[in-house]
DNA sequence: ATTTCAGTGAACAGTCATGTTCATCGGAAT
DNA sequence: ATTCCGATGAACATGACTGTTCACTGAAAT
């Protein structure tokens, strides 16, 4: 029989190379604007190499996201669940997230941007969504604020998660520690209106 | 001499036919994927005559941004600029960009979506963006906080002001009303640190 | 030495958009 | 009645990408 070996490797630095090839032009065109020929032609490879390597588009593009995000993984909940005083506990997720907005800009950038127009995009995107939706919830509890009382707490937070926020931010030219304080202060300001009472009967 | 007048009428009027399609395709595909087959299919006329109307799908844009501002004109200062206590002022404010924001937040979302791909969109985005960050000083000012301290509360209100912001609150499926709540209540915990000192020395 | 097969290079058909030319229609202006 | 000219419809060349076929190469595996 015919087992491969070194013949294998070889066939998996190939695919290796198609799969760098297409991630970094998802970040520098972005997804939508990426072609079969541009990633043939990165990776140095023959056009139809690439299809033998991946039936369609959206199957390239699984491997990209599962291997994009093993080798940019994203804040660990865990690095700040020793932190008990919720506002620390807060900045600390905060930076977390904000260091790794800045490390990975592009990419979430041009994730956002083509997200209506990528379909096999918008999987991800919404575990994404889901993952910051869960470190909001594990942010906001440590607060012990009830909730119909600590829905802007919780609303702020949630919004201080998004890439777009830091994004936003950035665009302010506000350094990474100013971007934690601010949203703290949000926070601070968002605490305090629990107890302001919706105006139900005049 | 040949002096046309209905002539000219029913020309203008075809033109017009054009300027809509095109702003609908913007406002439905976005202008990256507005193309200009589908501007004459959707306005009922030949490619050509777009053609003959338009040099280049830039003139096109002008005519499109120019008509599209004045058929949906952003919050004019003017109608806030009687109130005198500045979190009212800042209310107003926000309720007249936020519920433009929601009538008009196909055409933003696509705007901004396209932004980078689209060269005839960055110079009335950027002209937009000069106007939110006047208006922004505008509400920060009548706070009276000097400039240094009162940077987090400036950088908040610019921020309240960017589509972005509203779209992500959106989002969150919160109504106007509470969008609005929550960043004066931002603005309240930002405004409130305007005393603490940045770590210089130690 | 021979078999196997990933990758090559070239070609083809198909889709969609661009920008341009040309002869022609038909209503408005004179 | 005649001229003007905006709009038409069809055609053509061009360029980019897709997906597929085919014969071929060359190195790894036997």
């Amino acid at each position: 029989m015919y087992r491969k070996e070194r013949r294998a490797r070889s066939e998996d630095e190939t695919r290796r190379r198609i799969v760098e090839a297409a991630m970094r032009l998802h970040e520098e065109v972005g997804p939508r604007a990426t072609t079969i020929s541009a990633i043939a032609a990165r990776a140095s490879v023959q056009r139809l190499t690439v299809y033998r390597h991946f039936a369609d588009e959206t199957a390239i593009f699984r491997a990209c996201t599962s291997h994009w995000l093993s080798v940019n993984p994203p804040p660990d909940p865990a690095s700040w669940g020793a932190v008990a005083a919720p506002l620390e506990r807060l900045e600390a997720a905060l930076s977390a997230f904000y260091s790794y907005y800045r490390a990975t800009e592009a990419m979430w950038a041009a994730a956002h941007r083509d997200l209506a127009e990528v379909p096999a995009l918008q999987e991800p995107m919404a575990a994404f969504a889901r993952f910051l939706a869960a470190v909001a919830d594990g942010l906001f509890e440590p607060f012990g604020i009830g909730m119909p009382a600590g829905a802007p707490l919780r609303a702020t937070i949630r919004h201080a998660l998004d890439f777009p926020t830091w994004a936003g931010l950035d665009r302010q030219r506000l350094p990474e520690e100013e971007k934690v304080a601010l949203v703290l202060a949000w926070a601070a300001g968002a605490a305090a209106t629990q107890s302001r009472p919706s105006p139900r009967a005049a």
